[in-house]
DNA sequence: CTGAAAGCGCTAACAG
DNA sequence: CTGTTAGCGCTTTCAG
């Protein structure tokens, strides 16, 4: 059996009382017998244990995490900005992955409010009304993180969608061309799809490009493949010379489909990615991308769940952390 | 405040216990009274307090995985495997990122001890006499993932290394290459760095072709550039009709690098892989490597755990899982 | 300064 | 069948 507090306490010949004073108040035990439990501890290599801790002081350093899929190198990335904030922090992290099925959330939820964790990162799926009841319920510190909620008063850190997806847009346009594709999320999807959608609108009614339905093509942010996503664009449409994939393994099947038709890229079509993940450095030609600070889209989402554990509330609710866009090899001028 | 066992109890005019047992051995409990207590349960909304229950079983139902790093696509594959296992057995994981930092590593396991976790995921680092001493000292039940150790009794489930790298060379020796380059691991690590080059050595040695140690770049597991890498194989050597690379991502490295010198492959170059991680499917061209089963291999790492935890001792404690070659676009025959 | 005792939320004998 | 009681490991009054 582990050492308890008991056992210590009488390799020391004193109360566990004591004891716990040399772990949580040192000062107010007298030096001679500090030492002695110190030495006991040591000894019997104790470590108090957190359940019993945690029954006590209604904390128990661990947060929740729920995410979609943690194989999408985008979510990974975000994940380990977290990890490395918790740990600073103190945190422990509960990873559980939603495929972005509401069962498997509310039964992960229960499991969180179960096992009593002190915050919640909610990640990337918009938050609907019964999640937020559910949420509401457990009465739980949330953040969510790349995405938001403009109907609850949720805070959040994520980038600016829309403005991102302008900006790669007319990147594209600057460079000269007009007829740009688009792979883009469901609409039904107001973080990543509905936003991403309307800012590629913006760029090309800003330069009086006329919007085709045909230049777009959708898929369902959680289960596609990227290969078929971009047949199915170039099936439906044709005289694109540029496209911009919503994420960068969408960009990815762009490039294969593209080179299996012997179409090359950046010469005769370009294509931009989203997110920067590590890869896109090494996709051929390399991928020019809407970069997304993933890493620290983590971290400072840990940083505020973190304040608001501890009835802090910063000063901005609903945080917005740059993009930018990085020029690489499978974009040119035309 | 959430309302505990006292809440409901006092709401459906029973004591303590009574409740218990509707939860714990419902048949125990007069129909009557237990349709009350569930009414209460319900109306409360009560979930059992899991630190409490912990404190009691002496279990926590959550178990702890240490890997390198998750941003790796390699170990977010066999975490997304856990998870499902985890699911289905009633586990949590609390996930920690080492970055193969001894420190980091005997930091998190220390969390872990006070956390009560009921078992351990140790992935892909080699085990070390201190590391062991460690482990052993939790007294909590541990699998290998990805690595194993023939100098400790433990249990372990991975794929043979050294035969997959002896299969993807001798591939590439039957498709009529004789001047095979390799990126090798470090040969430091025992587990995919000495196996799979001793695979290479073995493949090469069979077929009379004699091992050049200028066709040979090792780098280190987790910190390293991937076009690096390849450039600097390159550079120390000349001649090769083909490279072994012992990760996807590294082979990722050398079809970027290989493409910016103006070199085709497949047709002057063949490249092998190594994971089957999901974007080479999309690689241009696309990536022929060794599948590894990851998902798998975190599945089968927590059934193995689990029962491990039940006190059952499973028929084989070091598991190989089959591995596969995967032909796909980026070799061809000479 | 320090030990005894109560209590965190829950389960498990133990009587009745 | 069910309430009372002790106790899981620890912290925290409260006396002394």
């Amino acid at each position: 059996m582990k050492p308890t507090i008991k056992d210590v306490a009488k390799l020391a010949s004193v109360s566990i009382s004591t004891v716990s004073r040399v772990m949580n108040a040192p000062d107010t035990v007298v030096d001679n017998k500090k030492e002695r439990v110190l030495a006991a501890i040591e000894e019997l290599k104790y470590k108090p244990n957190a359940l019993a801790r945690g029954l006590i002081y209604k904390k128990t350093h661990t947060i929740g995490v729920v995410i979609p899929d943690i194989r999408n190198a985008y979510y990974a990335d975000i994940i380990r900005g977290m990890e490395d904030a918790s740990k600073k922090a103190g945190y422990s992290l509960i990873i559980c992955n939603t495929d972005t099925d509401r069962n498997r959330l509310f039964s992960y939820l229960n499991t969180f409010y179960e096992k009593q964790i002190d915050g919640l990162l909610y990640t990337s799926n918009p938050i609907y009304p019964d999640y937020y009841k559910e949420l509401k319920r457990h009465r739980v510190p949330v953040v969510l993180v790349a995405t938001h909620s403009m109907e609850f008063e949720l805070p959040s850190v994520k980038i600016d969608d829309e403005q991102a997806a302008y900006d790669a847009t007319r990147y594209l346009i600057e460079s000269g061309h007009r007829q740009i594709g688009m792979i883009s999320f469901d609409l039904g999807d107001s973080i990543a799809g509905q936003t991403r959608y309307q800012g590629y609108v913006r760029a090309l009614r800003e330069s009086n490009i006329e919007l085709k339905r045909d230049n777009i093509f959708f898929v369902s942010e959680y289960s596609h493949d990227p290969y078929d996503a971009a047949e199915s664009l170039f099936r439906q449409t044709s005289g694109l010379t540029a496209v911009f994939a919503v994420s960068d393994v969408l960009a990815m099947g762009v490039l294969s489909y593209l080179n299996d038709k012997g179409v090359s890229v950046p010469q005769e079509v370009s294509v931009v990615g989203f997110d920067n993940i590590r890869l896109s450095a090494y996709t051929v030609p390399r991928l020019t991308t809407v970069a997304q600070p993933m890493y620290q889209i983590g971290y400072r989402a840990v940083e505020k769940l973190h304040a608001r554990i501890n009835g802090q509330t910063d000063a901005v609710l609903r945080e917005i952390v740059p993009h930018e866009i990085v020029e690489r090899a499978s974009t040119a001028r035309r």
